[in-house]
DNA sequence: CTACGGCCTACACCCCTGTATAGTAAAGGT
DNA sequence: ACCTTTACTATACAGGGGTGTAGGCCGTAG
């Protein structure tokens, strides 16, 4: 359930979301209120009006079928680089968006980073490559994540040991750092795809 | 330019994409009219009768800002496998779709192959990765395409010599192929991508 | 020559649709 | 208790917008 709305405003939501999915446009608001039982436009056209203001919806006043769901810009903020310091993933921040649906990966929050370097050839990601990340701050043993260390964004296999987390790179010319329980570690996100254009 | 479509239809068909891009909700017979400095709507409404006669919109009688632009189903058809002796790329054989732009491997028609088998790992394209070919018959060196050998697609890399063409794997336990002349061979597409769920 | 399709003007009908006004009722929060 | 928020009913108005009718101009295929 998307945060902060009630539940009835999310099944509108999602309604709409479905119905401009299969129609190819919005429903009115006499739709929607037919859709939930509602024997008033208005009760429809409150729900939308809350979505409005909390910024789900936006539509243009007085026009007929001009609601558009804010948010559900299919596609995945592609973070070039991260800016030193302040590792923000805001989507605000991204250069670039790759245009696909997030939800092919999974369900959660995606975003993208450009591969620079061979550190990851043996898991057949080269240099170029756009990897998926879900953004999460943990990650399980195996897992291949972006970390932050010292303001640098890396791709690496996490595996936490009684010495502390070791991230190893899939290139055996590239040493495994040792992270000690101490020092800085950020997970930005765990791996969920790739996408390579040739 | 769309064929079928006169040069005013084109026009017409573009600006209710771009329209519909922008705003997220189609525009109405009077804005499209508007846009084209038609003085009456009459003269919009004909225009989108034509593109529907012809399959390019859709609209439900009666009901405003109900067009929807056909064809537009910005996703590239996965073909898990092609049936022996008819490799008919049509869209219809589709199993799945992959919902991304396909405009960002560039231009052209895509469709997207699942990977078997470890024949291309030199190229970092393993097993049950879907790679995004362009679909075209002919192909320059050094490319890597899908090509239809006795009633099954591979994945190899292409090279014309005297002798007739190499298929090369990238694996060096793969040996390669080599067709003659006479014998058959169609190219399906050329690779231009590679998606990787994990 | 003529029929036809593409392209456009002018006018008008009238349903669809957003939205305002006026209430009712239950659930919390303070 | 009081007030705010959520969730709805009922009714009505105004104008947005699809579409029909009537017609004109032009180029091209038959």
């Amino acid at each position: 359930m998307t945060k902060g709305l009630t539940d009835r405003q999310n099944q509108v939501l999602q309604f709409i979301q479905e119905f401009q999915a299969e129609r190819g446009y919005a429903p009115t608001v006499r739709e929607v209120a037919a859709r939930f039982g509602f024997r008033s436009p208005r009760a429809a056209h409150d729900h939308m009006k809350a979505l409005q203001k909390k910024g789900f919806l936006s539509s243009v006043p007085g026009l007929p079928r001009t609601l558009a769901v804010l948010g559900s810009r299919r596609n995945i903020p592609i973070l070039g680089r991260i800016a030193a310091g302040a590792p923000i993933l805001a989507v605000e921040e991204a250069d670039e968006f790759l245009d696909l649906e997030p939800s092919f990966f999974g369900s959660g929050r995606f975003f993208a980073l450009k591969v620079n370097g061979d550190s990851m050839v043996g898991d057949h990601i080269q240099e170029g490559d756009l990897v998926i990340l879900k953004a999460q701050e943990q990650a399980r043993a195996g897992e291949v994540v972006a970390v932050l260390l010292e303001d640098e964004v890396t791709l690496k296999h996490f595996h936490p040991t009684s010495q502390g987390v070791e991230l190893r790179a899939s290139n055996p010319k590239i040493r495994t750092i040792l992270v000690r329980p101490g020092e800085e570690l950020r997970i930005l996100g765990v791996m969920s795809g790739l996408v390579r254009k040739v």
